[in-house]
DNA sequence: TATTTGCGAAACCGAAAAGTTGCACATATA
DNA sequence: TATATGTGCAACTTTTCGGTTTCGCAAATA
């Protein structure tokens, strides 16, 4: 099944779950007592987000500590990147019809 | 049925759209020449996004253009600031760790 | 006026997603 | 060693999603 980074934040429990470990490791059973929902539910949350690479988890004893690969939210930013340009383009566009406007009244 | 944005931009196809009338406002028909779908899976999608306002239409006698509403496409810039903060500051104690490693050499 | 064109909406279908329950397995702890 | 704990995985169910087909309506056109 493959994962696609946009999909996998399309769900609010996800970008919960991303917002929570965003800071700092946590284990499933943590992670599942900030939720409505069963830890298994969690568990198959947390599978999807390691499936496209957005978390990764590390083993201590028995305990398992899942934490946010920052890196890879970049490629959202990346993506927003073309309509960055576009929002920045028609600020500039106000912002040059405003100083016109400004010409014209001296 | 309430849409969320992330949801909108979810799947491939949507994403296609919004890339596609970003620049200009495109009728339905057109949008869904560029598809391998109906006219009317297209017209779906348009639905989906026009109710989370990613999408304005625009009626001229029978026909209807659709174009982006860039303003909304700054929440998920919004949305992803926090992240951005996370990976700035990492970059910057990376940054420190590298001068610090510099200075110890000299 | 009759026909074509552009469109949205509803009904339906198959696939996928999200959740629950039950289980197996390894690691701690008594 | 027996038991408790933390976890992933598989099976199953319900819901949602994306698509097609069919239809109705309004605007353009013959």
């Amino acid at each position: 099944m493959r994962r696609d980074i946009f999909q996998a934040i399309a769900d609010p429990t996800r970008r919960a779950i991303i917002a929570l470990i965003a800071l700092q490791a946590m284990t499933p059973n943590a992670i599942a007592e900030n939720f409505n929902t069963t830890r298994q539910a969690v568990s198959k949350h947390l599978r999807i987000l390691t499936e496209c690479e957005l978390v990764k988890q590390e083993s201590q004893g028995r305990e398992i500590y899942y934490s946010l690969e920052i890196e890879k939210m970049k490629e959202i930013d990346k993506w927003l990147e073309q309509y960055r340009k576009i929002w920045e383009t028609r600020f500039n566009q106000l912002d040059q019809v405003l100083s016109n406007l400004k010409k014209q009244n001296k």
